[in-house]
DNA sequence: AGCTGTGGCAGGGAGG
DNA sequence: CCTCCCTGCCAC
C-alpha cells in the first residue's frame, strides 16, 4: 500500500509517452498578450512510468526527427491534472481495447516540454526532504503613486523597494533612490540566480506583486528571468480560481510560488478566526509581529516615501520578515502533501476532491486498470440538525464523535462499487491508521523542530480522510457515488438519533445537535467533571464498535438561539459564539459588537446590563458617536459588475446595495472583492440600493450616516433576543430611556427557556464550579 | 479554468 | 402585509 503515496511511480502529472504513429495537435501560445493558436505534429502515446528516465531529453522533446531512438521518447505533460486522467483513460481503455497505435487518440499540450519539465523538477526534489531544508525566499515590492493607489500601467507609477529575505535570514533592498527601475529588475534577477530559492513566498503575490513587476518589465522592455536555468517567468491568461476568486497563473520554472493570503484564506476556511487576510492583521493573529513593527497605511505609502523613506525601508524589511513566518507557520501542510500527492508544491492550495482523486488514479495507472466516469446524478440526504431547547440553559456538555463519516466509510464497509481495484477503501484506511500513528509519534516527540513536521503531516492527512465523504457525492469525481453518500449521511443520522435517546432515557436535557455532536445538559445525578465523563463514557458504549463518542467539552451556559447558531460560556469565563445569525463578518461592527456583548450579558443574567448596553446603543447611534466604519456593513460580490448589470437588465437578478454603492463610486468589483458601503438619508426604512454609499477611508469629509436606519437596525438585531422574554419584559429591557422621566424598571425580570415546540421549561441547574 | 457535500439563517427586492 | 426567490455567510 506505501506504493500509492510515496511509491516510485507517484511522480506527478507526468505521462511520459511512446510515440506511435504521427498525429497534430493545437498548441496555444501567448503572443503579444494573445492567445494564438498553432497546429503542430505531435504523437499520439503509451504510458511511461518514470519521468526522470526522460532526464537530459528534454531539450529534444520537440521537433525530433520521427527516426532512430528518439521515435520512442517524447514527454506529454500536463497542465492540469484533467488532462492527465483524460490522457489515462484513452491509454488505458486502448491497452485493454489492444489497439492499434493509429487508431489511439491524441490529446492536447499547452507548454512546451522545457518550461514544463522545470516546474515538475521541483517536485522530485521535495521528494523525502523536509521542510526546514527548503530553500525559501521573500520577495515584496512597493510602488510609488501620486494620487492614491497605484497602477502599473501609468509609467510614473513605479517600483521604488523591492525587498528580499530568505529562510537563512539573509535580507536585502533593492532601493529605487539609487537605481532605475530596469537596473531595479536586473539587480532582482542576479539576486535570485545567486540565491537560487526553491520556493518564493509573497504575501497576495498572484495578484499583486508578480502582476507589477510583469508589467514593469514590458513597460522597461526588460525579462523576468527569475527561473532556473534563466527562464523567464510567465504570466498566462488562464486563470487560476480559488476561494471565490480570480488569479492569473504565474510560472517560475524550476521554483514554486507560494502567497501566504491563499495560505491564509485556506487556513482560515474551517476554523473563521482570522479578522482579516491582510499579512499585517495575520502575523499579529499568530503573535509574528514585533514590538517595533513599522505601519504605515497602504494610501500612506508615496508620502512616506517623499517624507521618509528610510522608514519606508524598514517597513518593506518588515513585511518580508512577516511574510516568511506567516509562510513557514502555514505552508508545511501543503509541502508534505507535496510529497504524498501528484501535485506541484506551488500549485497544492485546490480542492480536496481533485486531491484524493489523484491518489485513486495514480493507482490505476499504476496496475494499469482503465478509470470509471463520473456517474449522474445527486444526492439526496446531509446531516441531522435540530433544536430543543432555546434559551440561556446550563450546565453544558458537548459530546461529539470523533471523524463520525470517515468512521462509518470504514466501519459499514462503504465505498463506490465502480471502484473494481478497490483503493477507496484501502486508501482511506492505509491514511487513517498513518495519520493515528503520525499522531502518536508527535504527541512523543520533544525536539520543537520535529514535532512541528509531525503535526504538519498529521493535518495533511486529516484533510485528505475528511474528503472521501465529500467525493462520492462530488458529481465530477470519476469514482463518485451519490448512494454511498446517502448511506453514510443517513447512517450519521441514524447514530445521532440513537444518541438522543439514550441521553433522553438518562434524564438529560438535549439543546441543539448538528450532524455528529450533542450539546445538551446532563441529568442531576450527572454533574461535575468526573461524573460527566462518564455519563458520556457509558453513553459512548451503546454506539456500535468503530464510532467513537467522546467529551469535547464543558460549559457552565449555553445560549441556544436557533439550529446552528449559539453561544457558550466556558468554565475559564471566555465565550463563544457561533452561527451567521450571531456572529457574520458582512454584519456591521457596531451589530456585532451589540451581540456580542448582549449575548455575553444574557449568559451571565445581567437584565439590567443589557437595558443600558441598548439604551447607549441607541443614543450613540442617533448622536452619531459611533464611528462610520462600525456602521459599515462589508460584503463580498462573486460576480463581476459587468455580469451584474446584465443580469439586472434582464430582470434575471435583483439590484443589490452592494454592488450599486460600488458601481456609483466609479469602480467595478471582481469575484471576491470585499465591498463596504453604509446607508445615507433619514428615512428609518430606505431602499438601500437607492441609499448605499461606499465606503472609503480615505474619504476626508464623508457623508453622515443613516442613524434612523441604524436605530432601526439596532432594533431588529434586538429582537432576535425577544423569544428569551415574556413580551412585556422584552419591551421594558430594550427600550431606550430616552425620554423618560424615570428609568425602567427592570425588578423580577428573567430570561425564560422555551421547548422548540413553544412551552416554557425549568430546567434544574446548580451552580458548580 | 477548475470546482468536496448538505443544512440553515437573514436580508432584501419583486410582485401579489 | 405576505410569499417567493436570490445572495451571502456560516456549521458541520
Amino acid at each position: 500500500m506505501d506504493s500509492i503515496l510515496f511509491g516510485k511511480n507517484s511522480e506527478p502529472g507526468v505521462i511520459a509517452v511512446y510515440q506511435a504513429g504521427e498525429s497534430a495537435v493545437k498548441v496555444v501560445k501567448r503572443v503579444e498578450g494573445r492567445n494564438v493558436t498553432e497546429r503542430r505534429k505531435f504523437f499520439p502515446f503509451f504510458f511511461l512510468s518514470d519521468p526522470l528516465l526522460l532526464r537530459g531529453f528534454e531539450k529534444q522533446f520537440w521537433n525530433v526527427p520521427l527516426s532512430g531512438e528518439n521515435y520512442y521518447r517524447h514527454l506529454c505533460i500536463f497542465r492540469r491534472w484533467g488532462d492527465m486522467r483524460a490522457a489515462m483513460r484513452i491509454v488505458s481503455d486502448n491497452l485493454n481495447a489492444r489497439k492499434e497505435p493509429s487508431e489511439i487518440e491524441y490529446i492536447y499540450v499547452k507548454l512546451d516540454p522545457v518550461h514544463q519539465f522545470l516546474m515538475q523538477t521541483g517536485i522530485t526534489l521535495f521528494k523525502e526532504m523536509e521542510f526546514k531544508d527548503l530553500r525559501r525566499m521573500q520577495l515584496d515590492i512597493e510602488t510609488y503613486s501620486r494620487s492614491g493607489f497605484s497602477n502599473a500601467s501609468r509609467p510614473e507609477d513605479r517600483l521604488i523597494l523591492i525587498s528580499l529575505s530568505d529562510s537563512s535570514g539573509w535580507e536585502y533592498m533593492i532601493d529605487g533612490r539609487r537605481r532605475s527601475e530596469a537596473e531595479m529588475i536586473l539587480d532582482l534577477v542576479d539576486i535570485v540566480r545567486d540565491k537560487d530559492p526553491d520556493v518564493i513566498e509573497g504575501h497576495n503575490i498572484y495578484n499583486f506583486d508578480f502582476p507589477y513587476l510583469m508589467r514593469r518589465c514590458e513597460i522597461n522592455d526588460v525579462k523576468l528571468r527569475i527561473g532556473r536555468e534563466m527562464t523567464e517567468t510567465r504570466m498566462s491568461a488562464p486563470r487560476l480560481s480559488y476561494a471565490d476568486q480570480d488569479f492569473l497563473n504565474i510560472d517560475v520554472p524550476g521554483r514554486h510560488i507560494i502567497d501566504t493570503y491563499l495560505l491564509a484564506q485556506s487556513y482560515d476556511y474551517s476554523r473563521r478566526e482570522l479578522e482579516s487576510y491582510g499579512l499585517k492583521s495575520i502575523a499579529k493573529h499568530f503573535g509574528f509581529a514585533s514590538a517595533d513593527r513599522v505601519y504605515i497605511d497602504g494610501s500612506r505609502i508615496s508620502e512616506t516615501w517623499r517624507t521618509n523613506p528610510d522608514l519606508l525601508v524598514r517597513y518593506a524589511f518588515d513585511d518580508v520578515r512577516e511574510t516568511r513566518m506567516v509562510a513557514e507557520h502555514l505552508s508545511q501542510t501543503n509541502f508534505y502533501l507535496a510529497q504524498m500527492l501528484p501535485y506541484n508544491y506551488g500549485q497544492m492550495p485546490r480542492g480536496s476532491a481533485a486531491k484524493i482523486e489523484s491518489l485513486f488514479v495514480r493507482e490505476y495507472l499504476r496496475k494499469k486498470h482503465s478509470v470509471p466516469r463520473p456517474q449522474a446524478g445527486r444526492q439526496t440526504s446531509g446531516g441531522y440538525t435540530d433544536v430543543f431547547l432555546r434559551g440561556v440553559v446550563g450546565p453544558i456538555i458537548h459530546a461529539d464523535v470523533e471523524s463520525l463519516y470517515p468512521s462509518i466509510m470504514i466501519t459499514y464497509n462503504i465505498s463506490p462499487p465502480s471502484d473494481s481495484l478497490s483503493v477507496f477503501q484501502k486508501t482511506l484506511k492505509h491514511l487513517t491508521k498513518l495519520r493515528l500513528s503520525t499522531k502518536k509519534q508527535m504527541r512523543e516527540e520533544t525536539d520543537p523542530l520535529r514535532k512541528s513536521m509531525l503535526d504538519a503531516m498529521q493535518s495533511s492527512l486529516k484533510i485528505l480522510i475528511n474528503s472521501f465523504y465529500g467525493y462520492l457525492g462530488y458529481s465530477r469525481g470519476i469514482f463518485n457515488d451519490f448512494a454511498a453518500a446517502d448511506t453514510v449521511t443517513e447512517t450519521g443520522q441514524k447514530i445521532l438519533r440513537q444518541m438522543i435517546a439514550g441521553i433522553t432515557e438518562t434524564g438529560g436535557a438535549l439543546v441543539e445537535v448538528d450532524t455528529d455532536g450533542l450539546y445538551f445538559v446532563p441529568p442531576t445525578d450527572s454533574r461535575g467533571e468526573d461524573a460527566e465523563k462518564n455519563f458520556v463514557a457509558r453513553l459512548a458504549r451503546t454506539l456500535p464498535s468503530g464510532i467513537n463518542l467522546s467529551l469535547d467539552g464543558r460549559y457552565a451556559k449555553m445560549l441556544s438561539y436557533k439550529k446552528k447558531n449559539y453561544a457558550l460560556l466556558g468554565y475559564d469565563g471566555r465565550m463563544k459564539i457561533r452561527g451567521s445569525a450571531l456572529i457574520s463578518r458582512s454584519m456591521e461592527r457596531f451589530a456585532r459588537e451589540f451581540i456580542h456583548e448582549s449575548t455575553a450579558l444574557m449568559l451571565r443574567g445581567d437584565i439590567e446590563g443589557l437595558h443600558r448596553l441598548f439604551t447607549d446603543y441607541s443614543q450613540k447611534i442617533l448622536d452619531r458617536a459611533i464611528p462610520l466604519e462600525k456602521m459599515v456593513r462589508t460584503e463580498a460580490v462573486r460576480e463581476t459588475a459587468d455580469e451584474y448589470l446584465t443580469a439586472v437588465a434582464a430582470n434575471r437578478r435583483n439590484r443589490t446595495a452592494t454592488f450599486e454603492a460600488a458601481i456609483n463610486a466609479g469602480l467595478s468589483p471582481r469575484p471576491g472583492d470585499r465591498v463596504s458601503y453604509y446607508i445615507v438619508g433619514n428615512d428609518p426604512n430606505p431602499r438601500t440600493f437607492m441609499n448605499a454609499v461606499l465606503f472609503d477611508e480615505r474619504e476626508e469629509s464623508p457623508q453622515e450616516y443613516n442613524a434612523q436606519y441604524y436605530v432601526r437596525k439596532l432594533g431588529e438585531y434586538a429582537e432576535r433576543f425577544s423569544e428569551f422574554f415574556d413580551p412585556e419584559d422584552f419591551r421594558k429591557v430594550f427600550s431606550s430611556d430616552e425620554g423618560a422621566l424615570f428609568t425602567t424598571s427592570l425588578d423580577g425580570i428573567t430570561m425564560k427557556v422555551t421547548e422548540a415546540g413553544g412551552s416554557d421549561v425549568k430546567i434544574e441547574e446548580d451552580d458548580e464550579e
